[in-house]
RNA sequence: GGCGCGUUGGUCAAGGGGUUAAGACGCCUCCCUUUCACGGAGGAAUCACGGGUUCGAAUCCCGUACGUGCUACCA
């Protein structure tokens, strides 16, 4: 039936691209791949109402960074240009008319009082069902009631009008998710929904069954949340298309928010802390700068994997996959059905892994980035490199590397003089104003040969080793953190380590 | 309210009639290290509930509860 598998990202540019949206792309494109297939952006910008300025650029920029190629878009081009569908406006129309033809939608003529005052009527009666649909629409103002005549006065003079679907109760509406199984339909309940709009724009229903038909899309995953719309879907595809063209269906399970319940969103991620857009988006209107995971230091590679074991796993106990072996191993049928709480501490763990996992050279630069918004000239980058190399195994978010990897940089400008004091007295006083001589002529400067030093001369004045390490800790970067005290030492070489033990000695007096 | 979808430790989850119900995150204890982290060894903690079916149910069926999604001329 389709000789390539063919896949969609259909977002609206109306504001940052979250979370659930991304695994969303990131389960078409993993499934596209692994069978050698198209991976799609279409823009879906029906609603002008709703359309912010830069949104699209934004998402491009999101799956860049994550490295989620399109293989067509309205960046990318294709075949089946445009990719935009307020471009394709007309397209739309001529479906709805050949649907109009065929007695499978109707004009609607109904003004929103009208529709407001059918609600509260339908409410008051008691009904359970608010819709548009079979029961009502013989009571409404839509050319299934009026005359040919009338519809046509109606037409002619200009009159505002949407054109919906007209579902007959009764028809069987079945189809198979990839994840779900069997769905079968009752269509004594969906509603008439509106296919075109009174500006001519069509909605979400008819667009994407048109588009998708028109671009060869074979295979369709999308969030749970249309599950209730897919009837209106797969009838619009046999009305049109006929079945045999449907692509095959998915529904994802949405990502819920890690306290209480719900759908994850922007305000959750406010409250608790964390991001829930990809990248940075600022707000074109307010300013207003939602943190994404990329500035707040997280690996692209730690962001597709998380978000890809969040509902899915391959059945092994393996937790740690690069994009390639996503490709490789995923597999639809292999998706949840439940929705997952998002784990910000979870997340992190999978950014360490990956910091931990990943060579330097990957996250070099954005590190050195840091490092300079924070005030400090890395003026040699072998330098960095090599510190990087002492803290990466105890840095989470990519910011860790500056908080750990200052005090080689600078010298402390404070002392945890609390855990100091109590060990401190004129023999260890003495002790460091000898050390400072033994390491200036020392002529190795290594960490093996500045321990040896250090303790040769801890026996020799006959105080414990120990006690001695972590007041030298202290005194070269202020407290008792980092990678080992002699490794320090090496790094920032012979004349910085005395440096910072005079300052230290001039300090604890 | 109606309709849909879902429910294995706090969280992510394996498992699909017979298991001591994996593993991971987080938490706790210990070891390593006189720092922190990494690493290692342990620990606490679970099949929503009620009925069936069955020799046997986390697994199959039916209810209930709870959660969640949709119910727009938004996607």
């Amino acid at each position: 039936m389709f000789d390539k598998v063919r896949v969609r990202f259909a977002p609206s540019p109306t504001g940052g691209l979250h979370l659930g949206g991304v695994r969303t792309v990131l389960f078409n494109y993993l499934y596209a791949k692994k069978y050698n297939g198209d991976f799609i952006v279409r823009i879906e910008d029906t609603d002008q109402g709703r359309f912010v300025e830069g949104a699209e650029k934004y998402i491009f920029n999101c799956l860049d960074w994550c490295g989620l190629v399109p293989d067509e878009s309205i960046f990318h081009g294709g075949p089946y240009a445009p990719y935009r569908q307020s471009e394709r406006k007309a397209i739309y129309r001529q479906y709805a008319e050949q649907l109009l033809k065929k007695g499978n939608a109707y004009y609607a003529f109904d003004t929103t009082a009208e529709l407001e005052f059918m609600r509260e009527r339908l409410k008051s009666e008691g009904s359970n069902s608010l819709q548009y649909d079979h029961r009502i629409r013989m009571s409404m103002n839509n050319s299934l009631r009026l005359s040919a005549e009338e519809t046509k006065g109606l037409l002619d003079a200009g009159t505002p009008y949407v054109i919906r679907i007209k579902v007959n109760p009764g028809e069987p509406v079945s189809f198979t998710d990839m994840i779900r199984g069997d769905m079968e339909f009752d269509t004594n309940n969906v509603d008439d929904k509106v296919l075109l709009k009174a500006d001519g724009m069509p909605t979400y229903h008819l667009a994407v069954v048109v588009d998708d038909y028109l671009m060869k899309i074979s295979h369709a995953f999308r969030g749970e949340e249309w599950l209730p719309s897919a009837p209106v879907h797969i009838l619009l595809w046999k009305y049109l298309f006929g079945l045999d063209q449907m692509p095959q269906w998915a529904h994802l399970p949405l990502i819920l928010k890690p306290d209480g319940n719900g759908k994850l969103s922007k305000r959750d991620g406010d409250r608790l802390g964390f991001p829930v857009y990809a990248m940075d988006w600022t707000d074109p209107i307010t300013n207003d700068i939602t943190k994404g995971f990329k500035e707040l230091g997280f690996l692209p590679e730690a962001f597709i994997n998380l978000l890809a074991v969040l509902g899915w796993n391959d059945g092994t106990e393996q937790e740690i996959f690069s994009l390639e072996e996503l490709i490789d191993k995923f597999s639809i049928e292999r998706v949840h059905k439940g929705g997952a709480k998002f784990d910000f501490e979870k997340a992190k763990w999978f950014n360490h892994e990956w910091i931990k996992k990943l060579g330097i050279g990957h996250y070099e630069g954005r590190v050195k980035e840091i490092f300079e918004k924070n005030g400090i000239r890395i003026a040699d980058d072998q330098y960095l490199h090599k510190v990087m190399g002492l803290i990466k195994e105890r840095c989470v978010l990519l910011p860790d590397f500056y908080t750990q990897g200052v005090l080689f940089f600078e010298a402390p400008n404070a002392y945890d003089e609390v855990s100091v004091k109590p060990k401190w007295n004129d023999d260890k006083k003495s002790y460091f104003n000898d050390i400072i001589e033994l390491f200036e002529h020392l002529e190795a400067w290594d960490a093996v040969a500045i321990e040896e030093a250090f303790k040769l001369l801890a026996s020799q004045k006959n105080i414990k080793a120990g006690e001695l390490q972590m007041i030298f800790r202290v005194m070269l970067v202020g407290g008792k953190t980092g990678p080992a005290q002699f490794v320090i030492a090496e790094t920032i070489g012979k004349a910085e380590t005395i440096k910072r033990v005079r300052n230290a000695l001039e300090v604890f007096g």
